[in-house]
RNA sequence: GGGCCACUAGCUCAAUUGGCAGAGCAUCGGACUUUUAAUCCGCUGGUUCAGGGUUCGAGUCCCUGGUGGCCCA
């Protein structure tokens, strides 16, 4: 570490509080990106950014400015630069803000030539190898500020992210969603099967739940009037860490009254392809090195037909318990005396079949049993009008036409609250609150819920959550003090017994 | 939770059979008026993840722990 490094430089300048530019590197590169070797424009451009490559040259320097469009090569002179001995001394890593003449070098080379500099922040740390960045995955998370301006790719994957999020905004306002926020504090965790984080309010001396979906809160919003919501909601699952899962991760839910399951798929698969065409240009994209067809529509597959097709016989709702149960014990599943066909089906769906299917698949007819939300299916005893998408592999998405029959509802939460009994920890509550406002009526309704990052995932062809995450969980670094000591505990303010 | 692998300078990586811990980049000093990861000369820079053990001698072998990666549950 340099510690003040500048204060050596001979006419140190303040840092200004502000620094007007009105140009970018992109926007030289666009307007100007055909001239003629060793042409001056006379455009003068005044742009900021971190000096990335640095060439001293005796009476010149060569250096390249970074800023969020890109980089463009700087070009100072000895005769044009002011302090150019200053100059030819920044560091790598050094932010800068320029004004200077758009030019080409005599190789071509598009730059700005500096007729003034200032220096707006130095780096007092070394700037990664400028060839080979960091490969190490835990310090890329970690100093994910470093990250961004040494991996190109991650800057582009999560630039991208922002760019999903924004599009499928702009789509579903488009037709007529009002996007709301619901509470992150839950005092019933609720809306899916996963164990909650659970924090305390001290005024209140009440625990609260992080929340694992906004679910139904957002179906409360739909018993109000709001007949077409979404929330892009972070979600909190208190459970492990992998290349698929990060204990916060990112939701789209949303509700459409008076639609039912189908329109869901309509609407998933109409809304993927247009983000793919939107970031790719085409509905046909490279995931992993495989293709992935994202084109309209997507196949439909009941979820006992794959089941079936995996294994090799004939399985459904209604084989016997006991069969199911070999069956499970022949392909490796665990399995608990209390679960029913349902969950034995679902359980057998997801060792064998699940991760097989590589194409986009709605995987549909889910069983009551495992379905706790869901509105039992018009046609088929035990089945719900559920689906999940199933691309490369991996869920993106759940949805159903909403179980609205609150005495219906309520036996389903008791039957949640036996599974707690028998040891299921993420197993549903009874939330009356969220039974009266059934009781008021919630009409028929359309319930969607997209894992946001999975879906960057698949646009971005990254392999793991983390990279589509600007800041993963990671476990806590060892750190320490100033003075080498231990960093202090955090106060959280918390009272302690004696 | 289980298995396998990795951890050496700020970064990227070497180190033969157990035998003086090294290089490139960055930093720092110097040369250079058209560079493109510039080039050239020089100086710095180490708790080899931590602790213990074996040994005349450990980055290397053994044990325990830490962190991370991949796979499985």
């Amino acid at each position: 570490m340099t510690a003040g490094r500048l204060e050596y430089v001979s006419d140190p300048r303040p840092v200004p509080y502000r620094f007007d530019t009105d140009a970018t590197a992109a926007l030289v590169r666009s307007e100007f990106g055909e001239l003629e070797p060793g042409s001056e424009t006379g455009r003068i451009v005044r742009l900021a950014g971190r000096l990335m490559l640095r060439r001293g040259q005796g009476k010149l320097a060569f250096g390249q400015l970074a800023d969020s469009s890109g980089r463009i090569q700087l070009f100072a002179t000895a005769n044009e630069t002011p302090n150019f001995e200053d100059f030819g001394r920044l560091s790598l890593g050094d932010w800068l803000g320029v004004t200077g003449e758009v030019m080409t070098t005599r190789k071509g080379e598009l730059s700005i030539k500096v007729l003034d500099w200032t220096v707006l922040a130095e780096t007092r740390r070394p700037f990664p190898d400028k060839w080979h960045g960091i490969t190490d995955p835990d310090t890329r998370y970690r100093q994910r500020y470093v990250d961004l301006w040494v991996t190109e790719e991650a800057r582009q994957t999560l630039t991208t992210r922002s760019r999903v999020i924004s599009l499928i905004r702009r789509w579903l306002e488009d037709r007529g969603f009002i996007e709301v926020e619901t509470p992150v504090f839950h005092p019933i965790p609720g809306g899916a099967l996963a164990r909650p984080f659970v924090t305390h309010h001290n005024a209140l001396d009440q625990d609260m739940f992080l929340r694992i979906a906004p679910e139904l809160y957002l179906k409360r919003l739909v018993v109000g009037g709001f007949e077409k919501v979404f929330e892009i909601a972070r979600v909190f699952r208190n459970e492990g860490i992998s290349p698929r899962h990060n204990p916060e991760f990112t939701m789209i839910e949303l509700y459409q009254a008076y639609a039912d399951w189908t329109d869901m798929m309509s609407l998933v698969e109409e809304m993927v392809a247009h983000l793919a065409t939107e970031i790719h240009g085409t509905t046909t994209i490279s995931y992993q090195g495989r293709d992935l067809d994202l084109s309209v529509p997507w196949r439909r597959a009941p979820l006992a037909d794959l089941v079936s097709e995996a294994i090799g016989e004939r399985v459904g709702i209604d084989t016997p318990v006991d069969h199911l149960r070999a069956l499970c014990d022949r392909h490796d599943v665990d399995w608990k005396d209390y679960y029913g066909p349902g969950k034995l089906l679902l359980e057998l769906y997801e060792k064998t079949a699940e991760g097989v299917q590589w194409q986009p698949v709605f995987v549909t007819e889910y069983p009551v049993e495992v379905s706790p939300l869901a509105r039992p299916h018009r046609d088929l005893p035990g089945m719900t009008e559920r689906f999940e998408a199933i691309v490369a592999g991996r869920e993106l998405c759940n949805a159903f036409s909403e179980l609205l029959d609150p005495d219906d509802q309520r036996e389903r939460f008791e039957s949640q609250v036996r599974e707690r009994d028998n040891g299921d920890e993420e197993a549903m509550a009874v939330d009356d609150d969220y039974l009266r406002a059934l009781e008021y009526g919630l009409p028929p309704t359309g319930g969607l819920g997209i894992g946001i990052d999975r879906l960057v995932m698949l646009l971005t062809d990254s392999a793991t959550i983390r990279d589509v995450v600007l800041f993963p969980t990671l476990r806590p670094e060892q750190t320490e003090g100033r003075d080498g000591e231990p960093a202090a505990e955090l106060d959280t303010g918390e009272e302690t017994l004696p």
